[in-house]
DNA sequence: GACGGAAGAC
DNA sequence: GTCTTCCGTC
């Protein structure tokens, strides 16, 4: 009978490790199992027979021993081991070969599924087993089964990719069960490890894993053999996972201020595939779905995000990098989900114009050398530079005609480890004063009035981790922001589709001021309004670095992920944004040497620390933020008043094609405060035509914004 | 021997 | 969540 081991299959490094199960710290009894199996000092207890990933029990009661020695469960047995085993039968990842005593059989799929989802099952090689854990072919990565060849021990140079790598020499021990829990010292790890000093001589014949790699570190038990193929490039293991390499980025090569995406990561990548602390730096981080970064030919420049710690859906864009994206984007800011309008309400920000595009590259150009170059050695560490550029979501320029079609994984922001080094205290010479950060909008006035009770979002800033089904988060984007900063700073929030919606169910835009001594307070202390509390309640709640919305919440209790073309978002425009905290302003406005940002902010009191003065200064056009902002204000309430006027006449008429009864209702809401209609299905019919006016208007806008603010 | 429910520890 | 322990059933 040819035996796995004869095959040449080995199991994943991954099974390996006691790690490798989300959830549990302790080694969980699979792995033990295949740390016998591995190991041929206890094929007299345990070996692989029959089909591959079957196994018997050779001796029961000494399996036993070992298990209960491992656990430190003196009163182990065979029969308490079985009972184990069985519940493995729900999980899958074990089951009885029936027939055949003290037999059972791994699951591979199924352990990979559970350790690994991202890995296409349907890519096994030709030839492996059907329990044989999958091949990810492409990648050029073996699983074999079992393992344990010298060939196959980590060598050095596979130290900075596999995770063996990245352990101690106790925590190698550890992942091996060679470190018993027992406080008592007797374990019989010890005698696993101790038996397994040549342990790595069988299985002969098992090569192309390691390819060829030297000897790994203890030379045992074969530790961590690197799931990946060591001639598999990092760039193809990101382009595996939907990013692109970079070294910079790459967790192999920790950089100086690196992340160490997942030190204790639960896989054998370099960084675990799984969504979650270490998943960022496989896996392409979902953008916010309003922010593609995908390279079009009338988008020279794409920014590249990297994504604060800890906070799972926030990247920081470099905002030297975003300004030129937004001009770049000027011709398409709906694609970004920033509707013209948006800018309406940012008389800040101005609209980029191919002049401007001009003139700022030239600009770029010109202190490119020491200000970008200062914010790569800056940024560098912490930035994913080009995996957007090649493995994210579709550029929403496509126009598509499933709106969930495009950012399949939208609300599953994985988290980013990288972050951005501003500390608290420094100030970055060459950074826009400003912090952008995208954040989910908030919830729609007509989702509000469906509840009320918006009590303050608890955090879900870790939500990040977990299983891949489970994160739901939403993707903020914070420019030139890092998790400190986020935790305190402003940020341009936009949502884009990520989870709420403003007021008219549009998102938003913040812009506010980096600062040094800004604290979470002044943060929060952002007016959105003075006219609408209530919005501004919701404002701090949403906004504050804090209080990220992962999801949109349905009025009907569910919950749904953002996405950019969700029809409830096509509405997209934004509403006033949140003019900075006044003892922040200097921060806010623009640098004189560096000439006008295309994100620039004004001083909200006159009285306060004056702008760099300019020739606009008197100008009416340019008279205070505060003042422009309760304009620009004022103005969005009656333009939504109007939309919603128009909204709801064309709904009525709509509904009144079909169901005159209803419709009668809804009309009578009137415009203004009106609540939102129950159903949803009233708002998205509404949504075409209602854009179709706005766009109207927000086209307007802008021509008379960049007018407006050209000379500010 | 094998299975699986139940309760509980961690 | 992962066992451990106990136990009834087949």
């Amino acid at each position: 009978m040819k035996t796995p081991g004869d095959s040449g299959f080995a199991f994943p490094d991954w099974a390996y490790k006691p790690e490798s199960s989300p959830g549990s710290r302790q080694i969980q009894l699979w792995h033990f199992i295949l740390e016998l199996l591995r190991k041929e000092e206890y094929h007299d207890v345990i070996a692989w027979q029959g089909d591959y990933g079957e196994f018997v029990i050779k001796d029961p009661d000494e399996v036993a021993r070992l298990w209960g020695a491992r656990k430190c469960k003196p009163q182990m047995n065979y029969d308490k081991l079985s009972r184990a085993l069985r519940y493995y039968y729900n999980k899958r990842i074990l089951h009885k070969t029936k027939g055949k005593r003290f037999t059972y059989k791994f699951n591979f799929n199924k352990l990979v599924l559970v350790n690994y989802p991202f890995i296409d099952m349907g890519s096994t090689g030709s030839g492996v087993p059907q329990s044989a854990p999958p091949l990810p072919s492409a990648a050029g990565t073996h699983f074999r089964f079992p393992p344990s060849t010298p060939s196959d021990m980590l060598s050095p140079n596979e130290d900075l990719r596999s995770p063996g790598g990245v352990f101690s020499a106790v925590a190698r021990r550890m992942a091996r069960g060679s470190v018993s829990d027992c406080s008592d010292g007797t374990s019989v790890n010890s005698e696993i490890e101790d038996g397994s000093g040549g342990g790595g001589e069988d299985r002969g014949g098992e090569r192309g894993l390691s390819g060829g790699g030297g000897g790994g570190p203890g030379g045992g038990g074969g530790g961590y053999r690197s799931m990946i193929h060591p001639r598999l490039s990092h760039e193809s293991l990101f382009r595996m996972y939907g990013g692109a390499g970079n070294p910079n980025a790459h967790p192999g090569s920790r950089g100086p201020l690196g992340h160490r995406v997942h030190p204790d990561n639960l896989s054998p990548f370099p960084v675990s595939p799984l969504p979650g602390p270490g998943a960022a730096g496989l896996i392409a981080p979902p953008l916010s779905p309003a922010l593609s970064l995908t390279p079009s030919s009338h988008l020279p420049y794409t920014p590249s995000p990297s994504l604060s710690p800890m906070l799972g859906s926030h990247f920081s864009f470099n905002p030297e990098e975003m300004k030129r994206y937004l001009q770049a984007h000027h011709q398409s800011v709906y694609n970004y989900h920033l509707s013209p309008r948006a800018f309406l309400h940012y008389p800040n920000v101005i609209i980029p114009q191919p002049h401007r595009l001009a003139q700022d590259k030239r600009e770029l150009g010109e202190r490119g050398g020491a200000e970008r170059g200062g914010e790569r050695s800056g940024l560098n560490s912490h930035r994913h530079p080009s995996p957007l550029s090649q493995s994210h979501s579709p550029h929403p320029h496509s126009a598509h005609p499933h709106p969930h079609s495009a950012h399949p994984h939208s609300a599953h922001s994985h988290p980013h480890p990288i972050h951005h080094p501003l500390h608290l205290g420094e100030e970055p010479p060459h950074l826009s004063p400003f912090k952008f950060k995208l954040q989910p909008p908030p919830l729609g006035r007509k989702q509000r009035d469906g509840s009320q009770n918006h009590h303050p979002r608890q955090s879900s800033l870790s939500s990040g981790s977990g299983s891949l089904s489970s994160s739901g988060l939403g993707s903020s984007l914070s420019f030139g922001s890092d998790l400190s900063s986020a935790g305190g700073s402003g940020l341009i929030s936009n949502s884009s589709s990520t989870g709420s919606l403003n007021s008219t169910g549009l998102p938003k835009i913040k812009v506010e001021p980096i600062s040094d001594i800004e604290s979470e307070e002044e943060v929060e202390v952002t007016d959105i309004s003075d006219e609408d509390p209530d919005d501004r309640g919701y404002e701090y709640d949403l906004f504050s670095p804090r209080h990220p919305r992962p999801h949109l919440h349905h009025p009907n209790g569910t919950s749904s992920h953002p996405h950019p073309h969700d029809e409830d978002l096509d509405e997209d425009v934004f509403k006033a944004p949140a003019p900075p905290p006044p003892g922040l302003l200097p921060f806010f406005t623009s640098h004189p040497h560096r000439g006008p940002p295309t994100l620039k902010s004004e001083p909200a009191e006159p009285g306060d620390t004056p702008p760099p003065q300019s020739p606009a200064q008197g100008q009416t056009k340019c008279i205070p933020l505060k003042l422009r902002f309760k304009r620009r204000w004022s103005e969005d309430q009656r333009m939504e008043a109007m939309e919603e006027q128009d909204d709801k006449k064309v709904r009525g008429e709509k509904e009144r094609e079909r169901e005159t009864e209803k419709n009668g209702g809804m009309q009578e809401n009137g415009a203004g405060s009106a609540p939102s209609p129950p159903a949803l299905g009233g708002y998205e019919c509404s949504l075409p035509l209602a854009q179709r006016g706005v766009n109207q208007d927000l086209h307007q806008a802008t021509a008379q914004l960049s007018l407006e603010n050209k000379d500010c």
